[in-house]
DNA sequence: TGCGTTAATATGTCCGGACATCTCAAAGTG
DNA sequence: CACTTTGAGATGTCCGGACATATTAACGCA
């Protein structure tokens, strides 16, 4: 990578925004711009490369589009990274993909309760010890009968009504009915997956033996302001369930379609 | 969603081009733009919207970050899709990441040998059946001898010579090596995670009791033109072993840091 | 008919200017 | 001291214009 002299190449054919991109680039490579710090103005920027605003803004966008550093009005470009970002993207079109029960199943609420996590439940959720929810938990079956999983959802207390509009055949996700009824907006969403057996109590209900491998899916929803508002584990039969994922290289749009002539 | 009028809103707080975008999308979710077809060019939206083409261009520089067209010099603007297209995307910084061993372990081969698919090994890797494959198989352990995983992984026989390379304490990813040795660029990456329980073979090779339930993650990496090239399965004890991930809102460069006051 | 040329049209790049809005710190005020 | 107001500085939005380059189709010629 060439050095940062804040003069670019003309005449090399590339546009001239894309060299200053990677000007920029090379300096925050090679420090003079550190991780964490702020990127001179674009008033400056326009001085040092002799250019419009236009331009050095191409410029800048280049770098905030690869996730190397972040453009925020009256303060600032901070440098993120000295390198590009994303190398894998997971295309999911929507959260509803992440959680993807099968559409053709109920979730069957049988206990509803306000509980107060304790130490080893807050750890095993990733929440706060002491803090307070209000706990729904029930099988998921498919109308045929089969069961697809045990589920504890996990809300906040203030969120508890909910429980009335997922009594039935209600297939639409928890946080989905959140996000609509309280203007929360999904800004983040964790997954954590391991592995365990099903106790008596769920093997009982489920119809499987007791013991049976299990896959437990746990997701935390956080809203605005990244607030968790809510919990949700999932217990399925190992047999009968798998989780897959698939990351494709490249930038973003991962070649969503192409031009075919 | 408004219909596109073609005369948008002002006064609404919100930027100008984004309105443009907004009808614009709401056009093509009508089908008066259909998929697959070329929108108005920017001389025509100028006019439609009463705007420059600097605000018509970034309205639809929105719509192409979204997913939704894709433009092209000289041909104009195609539609791709109805609706936004990713909409939550998995921060990953390299494929390490997903692989994610823990990095003073190391994998201990104790048997190499090629094999030919049968059809139930074929269906649970998700590979052609009667295909040829080199299966390199042990444990992993930490340097303190704790289990990690087994693992078993399968590369195209002309890559069996890499066996070598990961005798000893060497923890870089197979995949990386094959890459590295014989130019395969990864494309693509498949994950499949689902619980099983350890046979007697393993679970003595690991120290574990047998029928101890446990996490198994079957990885598929295909490389230039899309050949898959390595298939890698490991069975974590579960106790010990979860998979998690992390999934944030936005069309991409999705929050990766935020601003600390 | 077949092929090279030309022209129309589309987006890409680049420049200039103006005002709006957000952030933060300094100055002012009680 | 705590709170409010003010203002400088930063990016966001929006307008105007000009030329460059890729694409395609129509045209003219052999």
């Amino acid at each position: 990578m060439q050095q940062a002299s804040g003069a670019v190449d003309r005449g090399s054919g590339r546009p001239l925004y894309r060299e200053i991109a990677d000007d920029l680039l090379a300096g925050i490579g090679q420090g003079i711009f550190p991780v964490g710090t702020l990127l001179p103005g674009e008033m400056e920027l326009i001085q040092r490369y002799q250019s419009s605003r236009h331009t050095v803004r191409e410029a800048l966008r280049v770098l905030e589009d690869m996730g190397i550093v972040q453009r925020q009005r009256g303060r600032g470009t901070l440098v993120l990274s000295p390198e590009a970002q994303p190398a894998f993207v997971q295309m999911v079109k929507s959260p509803e993909e992440l959680f993807s029960y099968p559409a053709d199943s109920a979730f069957r609420v049988v206990a509803e309760e306000a509980v107060t996590l304790s130490g080893s439940a807050a750890q095993r959720l990733k929440a706060v010890k002491g803090s307070r929810w209000t706990r729904m938990s029930g099988p998921r079956m498919f109308e045929s009968g089969m069961p697809v999983c045990w589920t504890d959802v996990y809300v906040l207390p203030e969120y508890a009504t909910i429980a009335r509009q997922l009594g039935g055949a209600n297939s639409r996700p928890v946080y989905e009915i959140i996000s609509k009824a309280f203007g929360e907006e999904v800004q983040k969403i964790g997954i954590e997956i391991y592995a365990s057996s099903f106790d008596e109590e769920r093997a009982k209900a489920l119809g499987v033996e007791v013991g049976t491998p299990s896959l437990c899916l746990c997701r935390r929803y956080y809203g605005n302001k990244g607030r968790l508002f809510e919990i949700s584990v999932s217990e399925h039969p190992a047999q009968n369930y798998s989780y897959s994922l698939e990351f494709t290289s490249g930038w973003q749009n991962a070649g969503h379609w192409s031009w075919n002539k």
